[in-house]
DNA sequence: CCATATATGTAGTGTTCACTACAGATGTGG
DNA sequence: CCACATCTGTAGTGAACACTACATATATGG
């Protein structure tokens, strides 16, 4: 039972529009008066809601994460090691050149390295990476005690390997690569996976 | 023969610190100020001998495209293309996590996304990275040539791949990942080059 | 219908930013 | 020794930034 004037916008519809903001521009780079803007809202009601200028960074990559949550859950679910890696790769190269989104990755765009005042913005987008790869390692983890990766093999290391490979194409996708380009460099990048896979 | 006052700072000892900040902080989280502090000059100075900020920034891409051109030719003069890779990821893996330096490439930590008026600063350093990827991509024409990678391997394909691990793992090295950790993803990442080498 | 609580729009706030005017300093060319 | 060209330090410039005071609007609780 709330009290007082209810809101008049929409906070994930907002938020969607701020992601994108951030997503082509960066933290540093998006300025208060582009999200108002593309939120379709005054700094008052931005301020209201989301706190500050990173809590809405945070509120974005919230919701970013849980919106991916469930492809992930999906990337995890292949067969085998090296479909995970696959489907994951190939999911990437989609996504990151999607004309419905900025190119690339919110968790690379949103700010790799940052001036005075928002050092924790790399963090916390880090953070976030992070999640990614732990489920990767785990999903490879499993892989390996059913024989379906190499006894020899790193599970936390071919994880972080696929996490990197992610994240490098995401910079090349923000900087013009097109699809056909980044279907390519996953297309290697399995192999690697594959070489660590037990023979059939 | 110069005339007038002379300059009382060396330009390039003065890059070098000016590089490093752009390193740390990205070109948009680099303050004049905080240039200017690390370069032991004063804004006149600055402006009178790179032109402006965007100015300066090219010039210490030059100078850090310059001091790596030497250990690129080192790279590509490995003798087969599993080891230009090895060489060139290995080395990235301690380059990127020297002490000396900012942890990351310059060529990612300067600036993925930026805002309105620096648009083009993510296309710069691009620019500056497809650079190696040339390199390493007519190298691994030359080892297709030479019968060294399969017949049917894309040396362009390649070198993109090894330029988006580069990458990935300089992201990882600037939100701390530690060198054994880089390591181990370059291991993993040869091995996708190895698939691609002819059998022996 | 009134007291209260929250949202909104206008119009700012102080701060920090990249950049520069200007005066004095220090060299070269004649 | 004198014009001149360039550098240097001080001290700013206007603009853009994140953020907010305040009056007004719109809901709920009694």
């Amino acid at each position: 039972m709330r009290m007082g004037r209810p809101r008049e916008f929409d906070a994930e519809t907002a938020l969607d529009k701020a992601m994108e903001v951030f997503w082509r521009h960066g933290y540093e780079g998006a300025t208060i008066a582009q999200l108002t803007d593309a939120m379709g809202i005054n700094p008052p009601s931005l301020y209201a809601c989301f706190g500050n200028k990173e809590g809405l960074l945070k509120a974005a990559l919230d919701r970013y994460t849980k919106l991916r949550g469930a492809w992930m859950d999906e990337v995890v679910a292949a067969r085998t090691a090296r479909d995970v890696a696959e489907r994951m790769l190939m999911g990437i190269a989609d996504k990151q050149t999607d004309p419905a989104n900025p190119p690339g990755c919110l968790l690379v765009q949103g700010g790799i390295a940052c001036g005075t005042g928002s050092e924790n913005v790399p963090f916390e987008l880090a953070a976030r990476r992070a999640q990614n790869e732990d489920q990767l390692r785990d999903r490879f983890v499993r892989a390996k005690a059913e024989g379906d990766l190499k006894p020899t093999s790193d599970p936390a290391a071919l994880a972080r390997y696929v996490s990197a490979v992610s994240v490098g194409m995401g910079v090349m996708a923000s900087s013009g690569a097109d699809r056909e380009a980044l279907r390519q460099v996953a297309d290697v990048a399995v192999q690697a996976v594959e070489a660590q896979s037990a023979r059939e």
